[in-house]
RNA sequence: CGGGGCGUAGCUCAGCCAGGUUAGAGUGCACGGUUCGGGACCGUGAGGUCGGUGGUUCAAAUCCACUCGCCCCGACCA
């Protein structure tokens, strides 16, 4: 970033405390920190740069990630005729009330409503029809970046917003395992990001019937925790079987010289992810961000009182900058005291600040200050070039494995429904008991404990193992938590 | 869409219950000066259709009706 930036405006101080008001405190942090913002129109924010900033160091590497398991980038139309959207059944009753339509145009009542895309499925089934032929063609990978649209009712800043920016992936391939493999292929990108990038440790596996995707024959999730102890899906991988492709009578020429559906998958990861971030990493001072997606890595203050002092720090803050390379540095040369700018910083969420003062600069030394404990360390100003990446590496593995123990401390083995209400009476977090699947049973833990729904299948049951709500053979082994 | 809360300066809010000069504070903004290792201070200045419409009244930010919008909780959802 460049040094010489206009100073930052309309900064305000309070920010409500995460332990007292955790929705208050989130809005805060993402508007005082300078993330996103409302707008002029109602469910709909303004990403400013800052946050942009961060949603493109998310964005980058999953796109590198997309790229590298072999899909390519599209863009298809965002208005989507409605007729598209009618074919196949379950995909339209589960959409059709977050349609939000085109009805005129040319100053003239259009003949079809269009629809503001959703999701699109439906478009990229409709024109992939003409690109899929023959076995040959498959499988086809392809991925889009763009914004989409959902008439939510309740709407919470990068969280749930009417539109959203994300990618979705949607492929087409020759059998079902292919598929399956992708779906999973898929999903293991995603915690990758979650995990490496973000450092917010998930749960991997697939959704319940009534939470799959609408149209799919089956849907996967990553779950992370937030610090408030509830659920945030931050990435979904759908297998949909030969739905869409039956729906859409898109279908290609086999081996056999016999006419087959394509089986297709669609996955996608959203802007929500910087909310995430944010919410699972922040605390009283503001925003906490992994090195890896951080904006500004290091701020560097400098700490001036003279013209001679200053000049003695710009020389040495020349020095750093051009030997620290690779690192994301800014400089903070506004005038402004120290204290500000270090208040400030924090509250952005920077992993390092750098201090550059003349008591530093007497012993060769610069001051570094981890955003996450707020250790501080004198460090030799040679040593820096190894110095700073070993601390940015450090932080990145310190704010996972803390969110990793946040985790591990809000979850609990329950074995049965009334230990399973208790926990979510008492406590948040993740519950997790032997289910036999029975849509019932959701439906009588969502009662019970005031909104709990299953996040992630985790596994088999053993063939002793006995539902916890119901008390029938168990098939699989189920978290439980409060989602966003 | 149900429940609760709120719309007064860029932001946070006081004033409203008990209507009455030229509508306030803090912060932010501009300029000048002193400062500068954990949110400095002094001075000067700019900034307002009190969300909107209608009504009551000699008089409305304040009372009444309607309306628009936003936030929080719930249902629905990436």
């Amino acid at each position: 970033m460049a040094d010489d930036e206009k100073p930052e405006t309309g900064f305000v101080k309070e920010i409500r405390k995460q332990s007292v008001d955790f929705p208050g405190w989130y809005n805060d942090v993402v508007r005082k920190a300078q993330l996103a913002d409302y707008s002029p129109v109602r469910g709909c924010m303004v990403i400013r740069p800052y946050g942009y900033a961060v949603w493109e160091n998310i964005r980058d590497p999953l796109d590198q990630l997309i790229k590298q398991t072999g899909h390519e980038n599209w863009y298809f139309p965002a208005l989507i005729p409605l007729s598209f959207l009618m074919k196949e059944a379950e995909h339209v009753e589960g959409f059709q009330p977050e349609f939000a339509m085109v009805t005129r145009g040319g100053g003239e009542e259009l003949k079809e409503p269009l629809v503001l895309r959703p999701t699109s499925e439906t478009m990229i089934a409709s024109v992939l029809k003409d690109y899929i032929q023959s076995y040959r063609d498959l499988p086809l990978l392809t991925n889009q970046w763009n914004n989409v649209f959902r008439w939510e009712l309740r709407t919470r800043l990068f969280l749930r917003t009417l539109e959203f920016l994300w990618q979705e992936g949607h492929t087409f391939h020759e059998t079902a395992a292919e598929a399956e493999e992708e779906v999973s292929r898929m999903l293991e990108q995603y915690r990758r990001i979650a995990e490496d990038w973000c450092a917010i440790p998930v749960l991997a596996g697939r959704k319940s019937e009534s939470e799959k995707f609408a149209g799919a024959a089956y849907t996967t999730a990553i779950e992370g925790m937030m610090l408030d102890g509830k659920a945030m899906q931050m990435g979904t991988s759908h297998y949909f079987a030969q739905n869409f492709t039956r729906a859409y009578e898109l279908t290609f020429t086999g081996r056999g010289n016999e006419r087959e559906h394509p089986y297709s998958t669609s996955w996608g990861m959203s802007t929500r992810m910087v909310g995430s971030v944010v919410m699972a990493h922040g605390d009283d001072f503001g925003m906490q961000l992994p090195p890896r997606i951080a904006p500004v890595q290091v701020v560097i203050i400098p700490i001036v009182r003279s013209d001679a002092e200053r000049s003695q720090v710009e020389s040495a803050v020349a020095g750093i900058t051009a030997a620290v390379d690779d690192i994301r540095i800014k400089v903070d040369w506004r005038d402004e005291r120290p204290g500000f700018k270090f208040n400030e910083w924090e509250l952005k969420g920077v992993p390092i600040r750098m201090e550059i003062g003349p008591r530093d600069l007497a012993k060769g030394e610069v001051t570094l200050v981890r955003r996450l404990d707020r250790a501080r360390t004198a460090t030799p100003i040679g040593d820096l070039p190894t110095a700073v990446p070993a601390m940015l590496e450090s932080i990145q593995l310190g704010l996972f494995e803390r969110a990793r123990q946040f985790r591990e401390a809000h979850t609990s083995r329950v074995e049965s429904l009334d230990a399973l209400v208790r926990f979510f009476t008492e406590s948040v977090g993740f519950a997790i008991t032997p289910w036999c699947e029975a849509e019932q049973d959701e439906l009588t833990v969502k009662a019970r404990t005031g909104g709990a729904t299953t996040r992630v299948i985790l596994g088999r049951a053993t063939a002793d193992q006995r539902c916890a709500i119901c008390g029938r053979p168990a098939t699989v082994e189920v978290a439980w938590g409060k989602a966003y």
